[in-house]
DNA sequence: TGCAAAATATACTTTTTAGTATATTTTTGT
DNA sequence: ACAAAAATATACTAAAAAGTATATTTTGCA
């Protein structure tokens, strides 16, 4: 790795964590050079425009939160083993695996009536968790670990969404405990599909 | 209502709407004096500063939207009747009540980090929306609608994070399909409460 | 090693947005 | 109806942010 590729890196995490906390608006590019250290000159030699920086910080978050979240599901062999260990890796809000909330939502949120670039590369992600889960459930049912009134679709898009919504709601709170009960209760809801 | 007034209540509709849609930091001054169809000197003599207007336009929405829930829910006498309510109200997240989404959810995301004051004030009308429909919840297992395992608080948390989150996953993916899978889903959670 | 190209720093310009001063109009109470 | 006060319009200034031109430094290769 060459050392202009370094400085983008760097570049890009600093940004990642001031987008993720302030937002695609709220982050100026001052604030990105002062985090990493470096000049305008050197940042605009790697970014067209802030609007460049946007999309590939945008990348940059989509990549790490997914890539955090499939790591810790990877350790798990069975389909409860991979929704429960997402549903642990969410159980400290005010603590995200990326400073500031989930990266996914806090875009959704920004770029929906704002970003049209921004938002279809959320909606693709987005897009994609769900499948990857339903599919995991889906197989949970072909290999007899649930019973197969279990709704692969739906239940994605609920654990999905209460887990986000869950995350926002503590983090607007200040506490984590609310998302204790979230947890085990969605935990809960998936053992009463259990076949054994 | 004086012709004052009713200057002021316009700039805060149109500003309501506008930073609903393009958040806080989106939204500029001029965005909303072009809306409203009125001068700097108009929305300057209503309010002191920019952040003055985003505090009141910030009120202006949670009052709104809590209103709009309160008003349906109001409609039903019975716990799992309000509940119902509260889920086919948000059972179009691409036409929200006011347009742009749930204004508690964009402005929790948005002021995060960001803006303390505003975070204070969905915080406490999340605080409060919480406590309502636990009480709701709570009443339901008194008069005997609801087993008493039932966990009002757990559940109150979870049917608003699932519809918060639901509603932001929804308008990201461009449809409003999977809401109603949720909305189905968590009804007949709720219905495995009931005793009769 | 030294030189061309790439990367970076500095100091600027431009653009956007918030905010203000003041003139004008409108409202309201007598 | 009219005078005082409040509200609003206009045209400006100030501040913040994006973006650029150019000088300087660093890097990698002949």
């Amino acid at each position: 790795m060459t050392k202009a590729e370094k400085t983008k890196q760097l570049i890009l995490e600093k940004a990642g964590l001031i987008y993720n906390a302030k937002g695609i608006n709220g982050t100026a590019i001052d604030d990105v050079t002062r985090a990493a250290g470096v000049t305008k000159g050197a940042l605009y030699s790697h970014f067209e425009n802030k609007e460049d920086l946007s999309l590939q910080t945008a990348d940059y978050l989509l990549n790490k939160i997914a890539d955090g979240i499939a790591q810790a599901m990877s350790k798990k062999k069975t389909a409860k083993g991979k929704i429960f260990a997402y549903l642990d890796f969410n159980k400290l809000p005010l603590n995200t695996y990326i400073d500031g909330g989930c990266p996914i939502f806090n875009m959704a949120v920004e770029a929906d009536d704002n970003h049209a670039p921004i938002k279809k590369k959320v909606s693709r992600m987005v897009s994609f968790s769900q499948e990857g889960f339903a599919k995991i459930l889906k197989g949970g049912i072909e290999n007899g670990e649930f019973a197969d009134n279990l709704d692969p679709e739906v239940m994605a898009f609920k654990i999905f969404s209460a887990v986000e919504g869950g995350i926002v709601m503590c983090r607007v709170l200040n506490t984590n405990a609310p998302m204790q009960g979230l947890i085990k209760s969605l935990k809960d809801e998936l053992e009463r599909y259990e076949k054994k």
